[in-house]
RNA sequence: CGCGGGAUGGAGCAGUCCGGUAGCUCGUCAGGCUCAUAACCUGAAGGUCGUGAGGUUCAAAUCCCACUCCCGCAC
């Protein structure tokens, strides 16, 4: 099929990819160059070099408001649009641009998790299940009817990178499959359950600072789905120590909450089994390393 | 030219401000103790202190300059 993407970050180049394995895309949609990184390059997005790789047109408008974007958008005479993760809302006037709309990967089975951050969510929350769902894009946020689910297992081992990486595939391996039966007409369109809706907000920073008052399964979860970015972290004599990996431990001697017990933290319930740490400026360390070069005496409490 | 931290035996760090014998916690090796041990005791090996046959100095890990690499924040 001829198909316009629109997405941004590694999550959508990966689609990206599966979209261009298969389908003739005729115009790559981008987020714009923004200063990243250290010393504040800019930085083309991992989709936007990916497709001037491969001489696909790139296009990064600021606004799809102008009336102009709208007819260049229509001008590309798609079959079909494809979003995943582009960063930006579409006007209403897009999604009926092409004889097939738009239709969105989103990284959650819907109706639970509409928004910004699903992948994140789901795991800081301590869903066991989780998924990617195609859908073709209606007004609403991430409201529209559902074309295809594909499920995936979270451990509690799963962080958000690695969660990415499949849900990534995942993404790809449904948006060729829901083409395909598009293009047979098997296509089944279904409204989204009433019951169960989530949202997902944006990740914010002061999330990412560890709270002791929280069971330590929690605090797992919720480091597993932020890591790596922005990361659990926590205070150690005014210095911001990020806590790389650690797990869950039952705790045989209870203690308030953030006292640090031989490696472990203990928490509201339970322990906080520290594995990898990492302090400002230096790389991340098993954690006995860690404390032979910045011991932490026993029984100090964390904030 | 966004802000900041770092590079010191195999690992992690201190020492740098205020130049003058390279130190700590481990690891490794050897020996000892022990029924035995990742425990304990004793001893040993192992370092161009990131690079520049740079600058200053009687003397540079330390002060000055340039460069390389790593990382945190911000975004």
């Amino acid at each position: 099929m001829k198909a316009v993407f629109m997405g941004t970050p590694d999550f959508a180049l990966e689609v990206l990819k599966a979209l261009y394995s298969a389908h003739d895309v005729v115009c790559v949609y981008t987020r714009a160059p923004k200063p990243a990184g250290r010393g504040h390059k800019l930085t083309p997005s991992p989709v936007q070099t990916y497709a001037e790789e491969r001489g696909i047109p790139v296009r990064t408008p600021s606004t799809l408001k102008t009336p102009e974007e709208l007819e260049a958008f229509k001008a590309l005479n798609a079959d079909v649009a494809i979003v995943a993760a582009y960063g930006m809302i579409l006007p209403a006037a897009y999604l009926t641009a092409f004889p097939h709309g738009c239709l969105n990967i989103h990284g959650s089975i819907l109706p639970r998790w509409r928004g910004a951050a699903p992948i994140q969510r789901a795991i800081m929350a301590g869903d066991e299940e989780t998924g990617v769902t195609l859908m073709q894009m209606d007004a609403g946020m991430d409201t529209g009817d559902m074309l295809l689910v594909k499920k995936i297992a979270i451990t509690p081992k799963t962080t958000a990178e690695t969660l990415y990486e499949d849900m990534a595939k995942l993404g790809g391996e449904a948006l060729l499959e829901g083409l395909r039966k598009l293009e047979e007409g098997t296509l089944l369109p279904r409204k989204q359950p009433e019951e169960g809706v989530t949202y997902a907000p944006k990740i914010d920073k002061g999330e990412a600072k560890i709270d002791w008052n929280l069971s330590a399964r929690e605090i797992d979860c919720r480091r597993r789905g932020l890591s790596p970015y922005p990361g659990a972290w926590f205070m150690l004599d005014g210095e911001r120590v990020a806590v790389i990996d650690a797990e869950p431990v039952e705790l045989n001697k209870p203690a308030p909450a953030g006292t640090f017990i031989n490696g472990t933290v203990a928490c509201k319930t339970g322990g906080l089994k520290l594995l990898t740490l990492q302090r400002q400026g230096k790389k991340p360390l098993p954690v006995a390393d860690f404390l032979r070069g910045r011991p932490i005496p026993e029984g100090t409490v964390l904030s």
